[in-house]
DNA sequence: CCGCTTCGTCGAAACGCTTCGACGAAGTTC
DNA sequence: GAACTTCGTCGAAGCGTTTCGACGAAGCGG
C-alpha cells in the first residue's frame, strides 16, 4: 500500500501539498496538481481511511440505524436504503447500515462514543425513542425517519400520513364507498407508541368524519392469521362494509384469503387499498392491489442530504419534511355493488 | 471525550499501561488493572476507533456486502444479517452492511483499499464473481455466501441445494406425485450464472431421474406475472402435473393465483412446495405453503465465525460448509387425486 | 548468591494523515 | 515604491492509539 509519503516523494513535493490536492483546502497550482495526480495514479494510491479519520476527526462514515426484526425488509425499506446510499456516495460519504436491535442501547452508546460515525439516520423511530437521547448525549448529529412525539427540536423526514390517508379515503369515497374499515397494526404496536400506526389512526378518523362517515378501525396482528381475524372482526363491527383500507402489509394477505374464503370477490364485493406499500408487494396479490406507494428512495435521499448539510454547515440547522405516498390504482378497487350504495347514507362528495 | 492520556493521568500510570489493560497484550497486576479500570469508569472513557485502527492496522470492522436490488430483503436475508451481526458482536467486531450494487466495482475497490474493513462476507455470489477478484487483489480476507464456480481456494458457506431439492422431491414422491414441475428463476438469471438456480436445476434433474421420473423445469421471471406464465407453460409441457416445486419466491404467488383462476385447488388438485423460503412468507399464502426453510441465521453466524477465525488465526485457513434447508410441511401439499395416480407410470418408491 | 528468565511497567517511536504557521514570490493599492 | 494582501508551497506538530525495547524487581535453579 502506497502512502502519501510515497506519492510526495515521487511527485517531488511535500506531504502537505499532496494532502491539499486531495482535500482542496488550499490552492494548488495546476502544474503541481498534475504532478501529484500522476504520481497517485502511478502508485495506485488510496488514502488510508483510519489515518484520515484520526487526523481530521471526521470518519466520513454515516450510519443508518435500522432495527432488524424477523419480518425482514420490504421493498419500501430497501428503496429507502438504496436512495440513502446513493445520496451518501454523491456527498462523499460511506453509508453503513447498522442492524442495532432495540435492546442494545449500550451497544449504541458505545458505537456513538467511539467517534466512528459522523452522523446517523435513525429508522423506525418511536414516539418516545431512547436512542435519540443516547445519540444526542454522545453528540452525534442525527436525522430521523419518522418523528418522535415532540417534533420541535430535531431534523426528520417522514411520510405525510395525514395526506396519504386522506387521498386513500377520497379514492374510495369517490368510487361510492361509505362503509370503510381501516385495518391498522396490532394493539400492542399501537400501545408501544409506533408513530405511523397512531398517526394513520387519527388521520383516518379525521378523513372519514370529514366525509360525514363513521370511522371503524381494527387492530390486526402482523400475520396472515391476524388479517383473517381482523376481517372477521370488521364484519362483526360493520356488516355492510364495502371497502378495506389496510396499513398492515402482512395482514393484508390474510384479509384477501379470508375474503375469498367467504365467497366474496375483490373488488366486486369488497375493495381493498393497501397503505405504504411497494409496487412489488402490491403485484403479488391477485388481483394486484391498489396501493399508496411510499416514497422510499426519496425519503432516503432527503434524509442523507439533510444530514450532510448538517455536518458541513452550521450546527443548528434543522430539516423537517413530510412526503405523501402516491396513489396507484390497480385491480383491487372498484365501485361498490348497487345494494351497498342503496343502504348507505347519502353524503356530499366533498364532505363536511 | 476523555482520551487514554486522561485515564493514565488519573490512574497515575503510563499510557502504555492503560493500553495493555485494554488489549490484554501484556500482563498487568491486579492492583494496577483495578486503578485503570476505575479511572476509565470515572471518565466514561471510550477508545477512539480511528486511532485504534490506525495504530493497530485493524479496524475491527467487518463488512457484509449485499447487492440491494429492488426486490428487497426477504426474511431469509434478514435472518442471515441478524445471525451475522450477533456473531460479530460476540467476536468483538462491528458488522457494517454495505449495499454495493453490481455496477460499482470501482466503489468496492476503493472501499477495500482504504483499509477500513478487516474482512468481508460476500452475499449473492455469482459463479464468476468479479468482486472476489477485486477483494483478493486488495488483500481483504473474505468468506462467501454461496460459491463461485471454482470452489477450491476460497472459504464459503452455502445452502446444500442438492440435499434440499432431494428432500423436497422425496416429500412429493412419497405422497404419490409423479408429474412434478420445477419452477426456477428466469432464463436470464440462469444465463447470468446464478449458482442457486443452476445447482437446483441440476439437483432436480438428478433427484427426479433417481426416482425414475422425468424432470420438467420452467424458468420464470421474478414476478407474479412470471409465475402465471410459468404455470401455463408447465401445463403445456406436462398436462398431467400434480405438483409444483418452486425456487422463485416471487413467482409463486402468481402460480397460486393462476391455479385458483383455472379452478384448481391447492393442495387437492396440485401440491406446491416452495424452496428456500422463510416461514413468514410461507404463511402469507392461502393455504400456507409447505416449504424448505433456509438456515438463514446459522449461515450468517457460521460465515462470521469463519471470517474471524481467519483473521485471528493462520492466513491459509479455509472453511467450506453446506447447510440444507429444512422441510416444513404446511397446507399446500397432499397426496394427488386418484386419477392422477392412475395415469402415472408406476415406479418403486426408492427409485432407480 | 550468581546469573537467568519472567513479570510489570515505562518512555518513545510509529501509524498515515490533516492542519497550522511561516515564508518567498507576485500582485494591488495609493 | 512602500505597505499590504494573496498565492503556492513547505516543515512540523499533532490526532489517540499500539507496540517495541528497556529496565528494575522478583523468583529460581544450581
Amino acid at each position: 500500500m502506497a502512502t502519501m509519503h510515497d506519492v510526495a516523494r515521487l511527485a517531488q513535493v511535500s506531504v502537505s501539498t499532496v494532502s491539499y490536492v486531495l482535500t482542496g483546502t488550499r490552492p494548488i497550482s495546476q502544474a503541481t496538481r498534475n504532478k501529484v495526480l500522476a504520481a497517485m495514479a502511478q502508485l495506485d494510491y488510496q488514502p488510508n481511511a483510519m489515518a484520515r479519520g484520526l487526523a481530521s476527526r471526521r470518519s466520513r462514515i454515516l450510519g443508518l440505524l435500522m432495527p432488524m426484526d424477523e419480518r425482514g425488509l420490504g421493498a419500501t425499506e430497501t428503496a429507502f436504503v438504496t436512495g440513502a446510499a446513493a445520496a451518501a456516495s454523491v456527498a462523499g460519504y460511506h453509508l453503513v447500515l447498522s442492524p442495532v436491535g432495540g435492546g442494545d442501547l449500550d451497544d449504541l452508546r458505545r458505537l456513538a462514543s467511539q467517534r466512528m460515525l459522523d452522523g446517523v439516520v435513525l429508522m423506525e423511530v418511536q414516539l418516545a425513542d431512547e436512542r435519540v437521547t443516547v445519540l444526542q448525549e454522545a453528540g452525534v448529529p442525527l436525522v430521523l425517519i419518522g418523528r418522535t412525539g415532540d417534533t420541535s427540536t430535531l431534523s426528520y423526514v417522514d411520510i405525510d400520513f395525514d395526506q396519504t390517508v386522506r387521498e386513500a379515503v377520497a379514492h374510495l369515497v369517490g368510487l361510492g364507498h361509505r362503509r370503510i374499515v381501516y385495518v391498522n397494526h396490532s394493539a400492542a404496536t399501537l400501545a408501544s407508541g409506533y408513530g405511523p400506526a397512531l398517526r394513520t389512526r387519527d388521520a383516518f378518523t379525521a378523513a372519514m368524519t370529514g366525509h360525514g362517515l363513521e370511522p371503524v378501525m381494527i387492530a390486526a396482528e402482523d400475520s396472515a392469521a391476524g388479517g383473517r381475524a381482523a376481517l372477521a372482526a370488521a364484519f362483526a363491527q360493520s356488516p355492510e362494509l364495502t371497502a378495506v383500507l389496510a396499513m398492515n402489509e402482512t395482514a393484508i394477505f390474510g384479509i384477501l384469503g379470508e375474503l375469498t374464503g367467504r365467497g366474496l370477490s375483490v373488488p366486486d364485493d369488497v375493495s381493498v387499498v393497501s397503505m405504504v406499500t411497494s409496487p412489488q408487494v402490491a403485484e403479488l396479490a391477485t388481483p394486484a392491489l391498489t396501493a399508496m406507494t411510499s416514497p422510499g428512495s426519496a425519503l432516503g435521499r432527503i434524509a442523507i442530504e439533510a444530514l450532510t448539510r448538517h455536518l458541513d454547515g452550521p450546527a443548528d440547522l434543522r430539516h423537517q419534511q413530510l412526503l405523501p405516498c402516491a396513489l396507484e390504482i390497480r385491480g383491487s378497487t372498484a365501485a361498490p355493488r348497487r345494494s351497498a350504495l342503496a343502504t348507505s347514507a347519502p353524503s356530499s362528495n366533498d364532505g363536511g
